[in-house]
DNA sequence: TTCGATTTGTTCGTATGTATT
DNA sequence: TAATACATACGAACAAATCGA
């Protein structure tokens, strides 16, 4: 028998429904938090406590004197939360894109795998190469179900004001909130070598990062390969 | 002019003082809430607001019915926050170590900046090989200052029934709470590639970890080798 | 610039529920 | 069962930040 369920958590939950269902759009400001209340059915208190988790959690931001918002993809958010590459003095600076494919594509086994889709569903595959200090460092396959950005073209990858992850929300309301990646070490291959200018042999970073959404929903998959001659990956563990 | 702390801030830092400086070891419990809200000078509500942070950073677990206690590193907790390293299935598993040297040496410039010491200071330097499904994977070197472990010997670090952070925790009080990791690609050379069994030319993950315990004191700092063929290094950003 | 309305932040108190021993 | 300890929920009062009139 299920055990009960907190107030607040039933809260929490509609709340979290609100933001998948594009009720609260990113940017958007909640209603005060009495009037919230009363519509959950629940105190201020409650209310606040859910919304704490929330906050906690990068998927609202909440101003003194201001209100409560949806949390926005800013290059900043994008830094600190899901770009890990620092220079050697540990300093994180933005990269800089260059588009070198943009291919409609059908998803293999694997991909389909990972982007919850069928195999040979339509995906679009950008192959993009990023320089940090004027010097390639990063290249990057990804690969997004087509499904989830119709109208997706070449243009607006390479014209966007923005982020990849800041394109996806503004343009298609889809807020990238957690990505997990998996790192390995590989030998360079010619093209890598080539591309981010490397002798042979040499040793890159291989990462394989999934991006998903609200509900645990995947976004897009990618095979990042890193040069780390001069660069490196920063993790911190145990939190703080 | 400083602006106003808030009280639930104060008590926080009395707390994280009180961890500090041995007041609660590790696996005591702490004082009723209302008894300890009433030392610290504020209600029960302020109090769980300290405390609830504390706990969001694993430095302090609450149970209901029971109490509330200082973090104990036990290989639980050191395999889900401190271990990355998972199999080709994403299983985590306890890796076996196998002491390769202890050493009694003198810190050098780098070491020493890490450590927070002087140059020349005394540092115990430990060589280790760990095996995961019985075949070597990571080979770590490990630099501790002497000051903050006076007796420790090889026949500590071989016998010990816990982890490495267990061994620091129970016998010398120290726990870790955090650490920094910066991890690059590298080429194997020949004492990796001998020790981890690879072929030559081999890409090896290189990893350099810093522990520290509360107030950011530097605890160790190791070089990890890892072998990725079979396993590989797993992180989530954004969290959840 | 000042002032007032609005909104979140902090603190307190109280009552009741639930888990543990 | 009883005692103890944390968990949840509500409400109230005041503080601090923000913004526009």
């Amino acid at each position: 028998m299920p055990r009960r369920v907190p107030l607040y958590r039933i809260v929490k939950q509609k709340l979290t429904d609100a933001l998948q269902d594009g009720t609260w759009k990113h940017g958007q400001f909640l209603p005060p938090e009495p009037e919230l209340a009363a519509q959950c059915g629940a105190s201020v208190g409650t209310l606040r406590k859910a919304v704490d988790e929330l906050v906690a959690e990068n998927l609202l931001v909440r101003r003194q004197g201001q209100g409560t918002h949806v949390a926005s993809h800013t290059r900043d958010t994008m830094l600190t939360r899901f770009f890990q590459i620092v220079d050697r003095d540990g300093n994180k600076r933005f990269p800089q894109a260059e588009l070198l494919s943009f291919r409609r594509i059908r998803a293999d086994a694997g991909t389909a795998e990972v982007l919850g889709l069928a195999t040979n569903a339509p995906v679009i595959q950008v192959e993009n190469l990023l320089h940090l200090d004027h010097a390639p460092v990063i290249l990057d396959r990804i690969r997004l179900p087509q499904a989830l950005f119709p109208d997706m073209t070449e243009h607006l990858f390479i014209d966007r004001e923005t982020t990849i992850y800041g394109l996806y929300q503004s343009r298609y309301g889809v807020t990238v909130v957690r990505t997990e990646e998996s790192i390995t070490a590989a030998l360079a291959d010619e093209r890598v070598r080539t591309l981010l200018r490397l002798p042979e042999p040499a040793a890159v970073l291989r990462i394989v990062r999934t991006a998903y959404t609200y509900r645990d929903l995947a976004v897009d998959t990618r095979i990042r390969f890193v040069n780390t001659t001069r660069h490196r990956y920063l993790s911190v563990l145990g939190k703080r």
